[in-house]
Parts: C-alpha cells; sequence; structure tokens
DNA sequence: CTTCTTTTACTCGATGCTAGAGCTTATTCT
DNA sequence: AGAATAAGCTCTAGCATCGAGTAAAAGAAG
C-alpha cells in the first residue's frame, strides 16, 4: 500500500529475523512510526512478532520480525530437462514444502499438466495463501514469458500455462541462480556480481546491486556466445568461436578426440575427475621419483592438459567481463564447481593474465557458487518475492 | 522534499515544456495533487508555468511546465587532453552558458586552478543558482571520485577540488556520453542501450533503462579490453588480444605498416578519409572500365582494406556483446561515426555473422551517436541533473 | 452568434501518514 | 538496589494526497 510498508517487507525479506530497531534504522524512521507500520502489517497478516534472542547488549529487549504464519507464500519452480520441482518458499526465502518429479513425457502440454496437478495439490495444503510463481527454465525466456529451449523441443511456448494468476516471472536458470547467489549467496553485498554457470553451454548473469540485469528482450547474460574463444570452430547458436564452446563439456571432448558427449555434463564431470586423479598419480610418481621405470598412461595426462586448456579459456574469458562490465566478484556455478576445485591455480593464471594492469592489485574474486544446484530454484523464489512485494497492501 | 515532487522534477527534465496535465497523467496523480505540487515547487523556484502554445484540440488550456528562471542551475564540465568547457545547464537540459579554454599546461594543480577560475566566474553570472556539477574526464574515475588518466600523467588525482559543494559526479568521457545519448541522443527509450566511443582507445557504457551502468569500482565500460582482439597483439593496459587494439588508429597504422601514429584519432580520421576517396577512386576506375590501362596506386587499395579489417572487427565485437549483454540498440561515438559512414556494409556483415541466430531476425540497429562531440559534456549535465534532482526541496 | 462538448484548472474537506517529543518498560552493569 | 541503556508506546501537529464538486477556456455544431 505505502512506501514504507513494501520498504519493510524488503528488509524483513532480505534480513529474515531482523529486530524491530534494527528494521526501523535501516527504513530511516523513527519507532513511533515502525510500531505503527508493523502492526498494521502484523493485522494484515503479512508480518508477525517473536520474542528475540537474549542479546546480551543492555536495553530493552527488542522483538524479531518473522513472515506471518497463515502469510502469502510464493510457489518456486524450477524445470529441467529431467524433471520438475516446486519449492513452497516464506517470507524470507525459507522453504515449507517441497515436492518434485521426472519427466515421464517432455512434450510441453504433459508437462505443464503435471506441473498444474502438483500446485493444485500445494493450494489445498495452503489454501489462499499462494500468491505467486516464479519458475527456472532450461532455456531463453523472452519478455513476453514465451519460452524457448531448443534441447527439448520447446519452441515458443506459453509459460503463463504454468500459472494462471497475475503475478508471476519467470527467468533462465543461469540467470535465476546469478540473483540468488546475490540475494543469499556467496555474492551477498558485492556491487556487481557476475556469475557464471557452465553446463550444456556457459550462461550467466550480472547483477548491478542487487538488481538482475535482465537485458532488452530478457535474453540477457548470455556471455557463453561472446567470442573468446576459437574462431575456427562454430557454434549452434550460429556465430562463430563463442566462449562456450572453450569451456563446456564438449570443448574437452574436443580436445581429447572424443565425439560430442551426450551429457555434456556428466561427460565433464568424469573427465574432471579423471584428470584430477590420474594428476595425482603423476604427482605421486613424480614424487616417488624413479622408484619404478614405468611411464604415467598417456590418457590421463592427456585429460589433464584437456581440462587445464578449459580452465584457462575459463580464465581468460572471466578476465574479458571483469574488464569490461566492472565486477568485483565472481561466482562460478555447474561445472564451474568442478573446474574450479580442479584447476583453481590454472584459471586464476589465465585470468590474472587477462585483467587489466589496473586492476591486478586486488582481482574480484572467482568463488564456487554457494547455493550449488539449488541456485536456480533459489532464485525463482527470489525474482517471485520480488514482483509480489509491492503487490501485497 | 517529497516523492512526487521528485519524480515531478524527473519528468520536467526528461521532458522540459511537458503540459502540466500530461505531467500529472505520467505520475498517475489527480489535477487536485498537482496543481498542488507545481505551485509548491513554483513557490520553491524550481518549476514555472508558460502558456502552452495552441494545441488545436479541445478543452480548457494547459500551461506547460518550463525550469524557473531564478532557478537552481548545474555545471557541466569536459576536461580533455586538449582543453576545458564549462557548460552552464538548466532544468531540461538547456544550456544558458558556455565557457572554453585550451590547457597552457597541462599539470593537474593548473587545470584545476584554471576551471576554479572559469566557475567562479560564473558563479557571479548566476549568483546562488550553481548547485552541482557533473565533469567529463578522459580516463578512469573510482568511486571515491580520483581520477587515473595515463597520457595525461594524471595518476590518483583527487576531482572533488573542481566543486568544493556536495553534489558532485565525475565520470569517464565514454561512460557520459553513453548516459547523454540514452537521455536525449540516439538511445533515448532503448531498454538497453549500448554506447561505444574510439578515440585513443574503445570506451562505452551500457545503459539499462535509462540507468548508467557504473560497475562496481566506477571503471565499467572498458569494453575495449575484452579479449575479442588478436592474441598476438599486446595492449598497454597489460593483458593481450584486447577488443581495442583491433579497432583504433594503432591498428589502421599496424595493418598498413605505419609506425604507431602520435594523435591515433585524426590519423584514424585522415586514414578512413583516404581510403574513402581511393576506394571512390577504385569504382570509378572500374566503372571506366579498361578506358586506360594504369593500375590504382596500392596504398589507397591497401587503406581500404585496413579500414575493411578494423570495421570487421568492430562489427564482430559488437555482435558480442549484444549477445552478452542483450542490448536493443547500439550507438557509436567518436571515430566510430566515421568507420560506420565509411564502412558500414562491411561493418554489418561482420556483426549479423557474429550475432546468435535467435536474434538475427531482428539484429538491433548500429547508429551514429546523436549527440556529436557533445556527448560528453551532455552526460556530465544529464548526471548532475540526476544526482541534484532528489536534493532539491 | 449561441449553445454544447471536451478538457483542464481550482477549491475544499476528509483521510491517513509521519516526525518528534516525552514517557514507560525491560534488561544489564556496578 | 540503583544507574545506565536501549527500546517500545502514545499523543499531537503538520502535511501530503485523494476525491468530488465546481469553474473556466477552448473548439464544434447548429
Amino acid at each position: 500500500m505505502t512506501t514504507r510498508s513494501v520498504e519493510l517487507l524488503r528488509v524483513v525479506h532480505a534480513h529474515p529475523g531482523v529486530t524491530r530497531a534494527d528494521a526501523a534504522r535501516r527504513l530511516g524512521i523513527g519507532t513511533g512510526a515502525a510500531t505503527e507500520l508493523v502492526s498494521r502489517l502484523a493485522q494484515a497478516h503479512l508480518l508477525a512478532e517473536a520474542p528475540a534472542a537474549p542479546s546480551g547488549a543492555r536495553g530493552r529487549p527488542t522483538t524479531v520480525l518473522v513472515p506471518h504464519p497463515d502469510g502469502p507464500l510464493v510457489v518456486a519452480a524450477e524445470i529441467t530437462h529431467e524433471g520438475w520441482r516446486l519449492d513452497v518458499v516464506e517470507l524470507g526465502g525459507a522453504t515449507l514444502t517441497s515436492v518434485s518429479g521426472t519427466h515421464t513425457d517432455t512434450s510441453w502440454p504433459s508437462v505443464v499438466a503435471t506441473v498444474n496437478a502438483a500446485t493444485d495439490a500445494l493450494y489445498k495444503t495452503y489454501p489462499g495463501r499462494l500468491r505467486a510463481m516464479g519458475v527456472s527454465v532450461p532455456g531463453t525466456v523472452s519478455r513476453t514469458l514465451r519460452l524457448d529451449a531448443t534441447n527439448l523441443g520447446w519452441h515458443d511456448v506459453d509459460l503463463t500455462e504454468l500459472w494462471p494468476s497475475t503475478v508471476f516471472v519467470a527467468g533462465n536458470d543461469a540467470s535465476l541462480a546469478a540473483a540468488a547467489e546475490s540475494a543469499r549467496g556467496a555474492a551477498t553485498g558485492a556491487r556487481l556480481a557476475l556469475h557464471l554457470r557452465i553446463e550444456g553451454g556457459l550462461g550467466g548473469a550480472a547483477v548491478d546491486q542487487g538488481r538482475l540485469l535482465i537485458g532488452a528482450s530478457g535474453y540477457s547474460g548470455e556471455f557463453g556466445h561472446m567470442p573468446f574463444g576459437d574462431p575456427g570452430i562454430s557454434c549452434p547458436c550460429g556465430a562463430r568461436g563463442c566462449w562456450g564452446t572453450a569451456v563446456d563439456g564438449t570443448a574437452l571432448a574436443r580436445h581429447l578426440g572424443h565425439p560430442a558427449p551426450h551429457d555434456p555434463v556428466s561427460y565433464a564431470r568424469r573427465v574432471i575427475a579423471s584428470a584430477v586423479a590420474s594428476r595425482h598419480g603423476v604427482l605421486v610418481a613424480e614424487s616417488l621419483a624413479a622408484a619404478d621405470g614405468g611411464s604415467v598412461g598417456g590418457a590421463e595426462s592427456g585429460e589433464w592438459q584437456a581440462v587445464c586448456t578449459v580452465a584457462a579459456a575459463l580464465g581468460r574469458g572471466i578476465a574479458g567481463l571483469v574488464n569490461g562490465l566492472d565486477a568485483d566478484l565472481v561466482t562460478l556455478g555447474g561445472v564451474g564447481v568442478d573446474l574450479l576445485a580442479a584447476a583453481e591455480a590454472e584459471i586464476q593464471a589465465a585470468y590474472r593474465a587477462g585483467l587489466m594492469a589496473i586492476r591486478r592489485d586486488d582481482p574480484p574474486p572467482i568463488l564456487p557458487a554457494a547455493l550449488g544446484a539449488d541456485g536456480p530454484i533459489a532464485g525463482a523464489g527470489e525474482e517471485a518475492w520480488s514482483s509480489l512485494i509491492p503487490h501485497l497492501a
């Protein structure tokens, strides 16, 4: 209803369990106004007050602001190649219920029917409380909420079929993971956070002071199609030299002379794990010196080589993005986490070499995503709450 | 003071000469509230009402909202390698006075002294009315308003010396030109506008729904240091393969086997003009067919070749940025305007080839900057007004 | 030329938000 | 137990906003 209510709800959502006095300070209002505001929002079943844990400090104890037990909820949905998942998320980001399933039939009408049935069941569990939905999908989402996911054969399908009501947001999985990392993950507090997610390709997004950069048509964050790669390699997107073709599972396969893997994600994980294992073998062998004359297997060191090449391509591209966008933090998701764990030194070396000299003194850190596989659905919940809050009272 | 006042001032600034009724509609308030608001702002010497030109439509004629004749003003400043300029800008963006000069001494203290003297003179002309300053500089500006401009030998100098008061903003020339194009130039109304400016190097910025993306440390828009170029070429920035090294005057010189030019901007303009002229010669010669057997001079066709190579590098990089950032409009400034005029077909061909297939149906247009050389100072004025408005009343 | 329609401006009271001051309450420290 | 501290509560004056009703100024229609 009023600006202050919206601001207060935002503060409580961003910092669930904030004390009332602290919230008032953040809003820059007096305690009188805070009393009024909180009691109004409590009456509207949006907030509840709970006694605070003893702080140990002096002074009259304050209460903490928590979501109302009968308050509004959002449904965060994630649709992947393999299946679907729905989380019921309350103000503050906590998940109350989670249901999931795998696709029996990946045709769009079938998926819609399955998800709608699951949503109906949740409606019955939380009567009248589900007020918005956010959905993460493995493809590009236009501003008009139409989805293209080529590998699933979905072309220009209407996402609003998933949720009849008005407050509905949808986004690409990598973009939403970026939003989640920024709101509750490793990128909390960053001014310009960059999230990169390697799965079938390379996606991601930039988050500027908490605001997800959505781009003009909703297709933002296709960093995988910036030409940081080898111009000789053509990408399924139609361009050449795309960065994505240099860092995903198909890149590893190409370096190893393998055919393009059917499932690049698990292929990449396997290769990376095997490369790390064989490298340990090499190190052990080297440390054992000439104890025995046997040479290390060629395939294994080839795998390590391929991983290093990919890691260098990743680091170099990150440097380019950091130069251009002036990020202060980079988080990696998907296979990027494995790569970072396996070959951090190689990524860092290429990253630092690609940075402008003025940034080298204090290079923005590259961190693994804190939310792991839950990033996209958490981001869906965040974005749903962000759009819902202004509609509440 | 109040939210509505700020909104109204913003509307009037963005659309000077808007009618009162129209402004009320944009703010979503009734005519009663508009009367109140406007009279309050008029009393505060922020707005004035003028009779509207006869619209020809029915109804009681409304008044137009214009800046108050005694209202606040901002100083827009531009400092270049060669000199300085100060514009006094009123609400709505009109320039009342412009003074400029060339550097006699490019040491920072000397420049500060010169600019301060000019500012003092303006203070006397507009007593009590100059309330903010925005300044455009040819270098990187940190969030703490410190400037690095290597070619001028300025390192970590304090920009706030230029303006003692609180409301002071500063920015890189290319970033501010981007802001200006978005506010009043060719990119008005774009959702995500990208501005690229080729001068000594390649700079620019993205503007998301009117908001200039400033980045984490203020160094955003260094797109020239994204590795779209030849990895064999090292950039003064310390990295290799920077895009900037493939599109500026030094790139042309390299392709032509010339030494690096002292002034890459005028060198580039000369080469491009000459290439265009010689190409016309070639075309004329070709159309004259075998009228005479003399061959066209090698140097000239070499120049056209070099221009084409650079144009292709520019187009390819733009495609990468559009893919990654999802821009819906690209504007070119500086030498980019000349390149676009000379070799639009070559830029467009490389651009389209580099776009993802899903964007090729409707590629975001590439346009020359509408504000020309006034872009940076206009952007300085825009940013100064943007920060000043919330402080007014 | 007169009257009607359309659009906008003005007036005035009701409402509700907000800041601020002063007071009360609950806790810890000494 | 009393002082110090931090926070909540209450009340009031002020002001912004909204809505409804009325007045004004122009073009259109007869």
